[in-house]
DNA sequence: CAGTGGTCTAGACCACTCC
DNA sequence: GAGTGGTCTAGACCACTGT
């Protein structure tokens, strides 16, 4: 088994003892979220590695949400994931706020559309019905996480396309007699859609966490259809489920 | 704008090139669930394109979920995912051939211990408490897709580690006079670790989802903590939220 | 055994960001 | 303009799978 060999090791474990190393760094807060790593070649001249071994490396402590890149500005290391719990219906201000970091919303384009066919079937309402939709980002700590593409029913909500839309829906839908009194969700692991990846700044492909979710009022009537995409290290999803 | 370049195209879009071309064939279903890929090799040469290349373009297939490789084996497509909805008390078995697919439960290991400290607070009970470790790989359609590690409390289960426990234990309980009355879930999209990779047949590192589940019986007592590690691509979780 | 994916070298040019 | 990551070439050896 004992071999003289002058490679000592070409099994190919050079990108595991990076991923190790960087693990080490990140792990003994000797780098902190949002610390830059430095440049993949100046981490290839430091251990004698092509940036492409090197590039596996990353691509791994990627893959395990410890750092992460913003398209051609370089890698940085992760803050802590927040806690979504649908259940609790607290706005995105207040569980990211509440967990200490700092969250943001920008609103990047609103419209007014009339459902078609389709759109109809899915709000479950009538072709013609008047429908706003959202296209938001959400940063927490500055860093882009969330993409959401909403579709509210205006016939429920009228006038709500006057309100200042990068601010809580949560917290606006009461002022039109409604709430959120239940919802459907559907997660899914799959890569960021091109779009959306352009938007958060990454590149395309990466994986990302898929929330599709329906919101009804009390009368059981959809409000609101929400799709999210967000960075896949960015969040862990709490569910309680009680009783029958 | 227009450029008299031989190289028509340096842009570097040769593997979105080659995804596309593959989603093609998956989505015309000229590709089926099951089928094995050409080899890298043979792909690189078909399209001119090193293996380096085609892999990035496998890669990205595979993050989104539309193919997948089991350790130098090959590349093969995907399965449809598998929906998975934690409220509706439906046992793995159930909810697979529900939906038309073949499921399959190996039992990997089992152990009878004793509660240590760190284990006693988990399980929220006394040291010394008699736990049993169960270690189980699930398939859909002869694809492992699951990894599951379960610590259950046979103070409240006794006798359960003399069952056939590759069956499910959804339905196991009643026969102890016990149920899943609430459960606690927590969905994390990260890399598999390592021993789950393994286990089932795939490189270390690729995206995960990762589910702890923690089930409780009508008394409130935890009956059973549940770790499952799922590739990406074979589940949707659903759920529903109602009243407040 | 041949064939496959897993890992790696040693370069290169490009698009974009930052200064 | 210098530096960064994004993409790509043209090879190589290895561990493992299937026969």
């Amino acid at each position: 088994m004992t071999s003289n060999s002058p490679t000592t090791d070409r099994n190919g474990n050079h990108y595991r003892h990076l991923e190790q190393h960087f693990r080490y760094l990140i792990h003994q807060k000797a780098l902190q979220p949002g610390d830059k790593l430095p440049s993949e070649r100046e981490i290839g001249e430091q251990f004698r590695l092509t940036r492409i071994t090197v590039r596996q490396a990353l691509q791994t402590l990627e893959a395990q949400g410890l750092i992460y890149r913003q398209n051609r500005r370089g890698w940085f290391v992760s803050p802590p994931a927040v806690a979504y719990n649908p259940a609790q219906r607290k706005s995105f201000i207040e569980y990211v706020s509440k967990q200490g970091l700092f969250p943001h919303t920008e609103l990047i384009s609103q419209e007014i559309i009339s459902a078609d066919q389709q759109l109809a079937a899915q709000m479950q309402t009538q072709k013609g019905t008047p429908l706003l939709k959202l296209h938001r980002r959400r940063s927490i700590e500055g860093r882009p996480v969330l993409i959401e593409h909403m579709i509210l029913n205006v016939d429920l909500l009228s006038g709500i396309e006057k309100e200042d839309l990068s601010q809580s829906l949560t917290r606006m839908l009461p002022k039109f007699g409604q709430t959120y009194h239940a919802m459907d969700l559907t997660f899914k692991s799959t890569a960021l859609p091109n779009s959306a990846a352009a938007d958060l700044g990454i590149a395309t492909g990466l994986p990302g966490l898929q929330i599709e979710r329906i919101n009804y009022n009390e009368a059981g009537e959809i409000l609101e259809i929400d799709y999210e995409y967000w960075r896949h290290d960015a969040v862990i999803i709490q569910v309680g489920i009680h009783g029958q």
